[in-house]
DNA sequence: ATCACATCTTGTCCAAGACAAATAGTCATA
DNA sequence: TATGACTATTTGTCTTGGACAAGATGTGAT
């Protein structure tokens, strides 16, 4: 259906913003790269200005994921598209797999793929009846993330359709959140995204695990700067503030706004973030609590809960 | 720790990546205007590397709202601090609002601003209840998100209180028009934004005007690339693509990516847009259909209606 | 008043260089 | 065979100073 290799015919082309918001990947870097190993090798407009094809910018991001799962940057950028498709394919798939629990999460990929909108919603809406709100998220939702993460990287599935796919599931746990809202002893928790990091599935799914336990969650959306986080802890008396992250942003970004936010908010306050980027993460920032699995909330709840009443026995 | 010379004992410093997370202005930004207008002045490591000083943080803050409500950073920036808080106290109030009738949008704000977070939700649901969706949409939300933008440019809300202002929202009328989806013969619309335009909310009014109408909306959330958005209009054979559009891109953008659009579309697709932007603009793109009110949704559609099935019958 | 035109403003991009932190490679020792 | 120390390479980020186009403002003529 779409447009061969043959640059330019009809091709949709961006410029460098576009293409770090995209990709996630710097200004900086993608000039540097460009430098240093001749990809990607954008063609210039009349004004000298980068203007990046669409296949380089579909090969940047296979780049990006091959990076963040732990190779280095010379070793990729300059080898050819299939040569990296190989690789993506050799990675060890985290997820096994083998099993007949995920049949749900494959159903659900075929429906988005087959465009049959109605279907799909169905079909994670009695998933998530049947199985609860909790399962749903662990044994349903996460992998099916994984799924459409590596059919957008290899390429099986379009942008539109991963954004269709977002909006269904976030309409569906943001109800299913909606109705148990109110009730709660547990900590008071702040929800939210750093500016750089749109996704607010991680959040709806952190959110679920967190309301489940009887946290009082408080979500604002994504996308919140350092300082207004700090601001909303206060004025909300919060416990906890709880971030969330894919991978698109480096880890490096990722700790050094930690440990700024961290330095910010109140030393009482506990900061928490989760992601999968922590899976295969040596770092870690002093005074944050970092989570790989949405299944370690459950604990960490529970530790909170512990601590804290052994705190209130003291005073 | 590693303090400087100058400005104070105890300051926390930070450089310019930290600057631009917490500030919103690029890098690229901090370096010109401390080229151009001499501020800011950060002092440097032993790098030679920008460290700036919270004082200066801070003021950029003001500066950051004082250009977001409309001044130009060649007149404030260089100003000393007082100044700039002189003029955020004498920034003009848009918003003319004497009658009545739209009280519990003031009763809205005055939760939002008191931090009451439930007892929000509650007036809204409830407000929502009984005005219908409709009403709730044109008299309550339309109204209620004017007198947010107006309380933010004059700093009277954090930034962090229109987050949550806003998830609350969503989040209410998201559930209601999935209650309400399934319905509809009416044409099958396809809603998104553009990359840039991260606001949500005025893309959910639309859809609850559009589905209370009897169209089959199909959202795909918030930027959507164009190239990607003519494929969803194909895959799901969108008679209608509607964009939604707040006031923050500057319209000659805008209408640039219209024309973009339009032009990639098929040509049986029509394409809306809507957002207040288009009140007092006099420029317009040909095949392009913009509203400047959610109330011109009802006579598009019917006009809409009553054209295609003249098409069809002359077919 | 309204429009067209000239002039400033201002955000963004570019090039090439520099440097430190992270990583990999090497070699000797327990 | 491991482990640790040391060196070399890789790689992300910051630097300067210049350039340009789109937006905003000012000016003059209709």
């Amino acid at each position: 259906m779409d447009i061969m290799s043959e640059p330019s015919i009809n091709m949709p082309c961006v410029n460098i913003s576009a293409v770090e918001r995209d990709t996630g990947l710097s200004k900086d870097i993608l000039r540097a790269w460009e430098r240093r190993y001749g990809f990607p090798k954008p063609s210039r407009d009349s004004n000298g200005e980068r203007v990046y094809p669409a296949d380089q910018l579909e090969k940047l991001r296979v780049i990006r994921r091959l990076i963040d799962s732990g190779l280095r940057p010379g070793n990729v950028v300059s080898e050819p598209l299939d040569a990296l498709q190989a690789r993506m394919q050799a990675l060890p798939s985290r997820a096994p797999r083998t099993e007949g629990e995920f049949t749900v999460a494959d159903d659900a990929l075929r429906l988005l793929k087959s465009h049959q909108l109605t279907a799909l919603r169905q079909l994670l809406s009695q998933s998530l009846m049947r199985l609860g709100l909790q399962q749903f998220v662990l044994d349903v939702v996460a992998p099916l993330n994984e799924l459409i993460g590596n059919a957008w990287v290899e390429g099986r599935i379009e942008i539109f359709e991963e954004h269709l796919y977002a909006e269904q599931l976030q309409q569906l746990l943001q109800h299913a959140i909606g109705t148990m809202s109110d009730a709660g002893p547990g900590p008071r928790i702040l929800l939210t995204t750093l500016p750089g990091e749109q996704h607010k599935l991680g959040l709806l799914m952190a959110e679920a695990c967190l309301c489940i336990e009887g946290a009082q969650c408080i979500s604002l959306g994504v996308q919140t700067p350092v300082w207004d986080i700090v601001q909303a802890a206060r004025a909300h008396r919060a416990d906890i503030v709880a971030l969330s992250y894919s991978q698109v942003t480096p880890l490096n970004v990722v700790c050094a706004n930690l440990a700024d936010l961290r330095g910010q908010l109140d030393a009482d306050v506990e900061l928490w973030c989760g992601g999968s980027l922590w899976g295969n993460a040596r770092k870690t920032v002093p005074g944050v609590n970092t989570m790989a699995a949405l299944a370690e909330i459950p604990a960490a709840l529970e530790t909170w809960r512990r601590h804290h009443a052994a705190c209130r026995a003291v005073q």
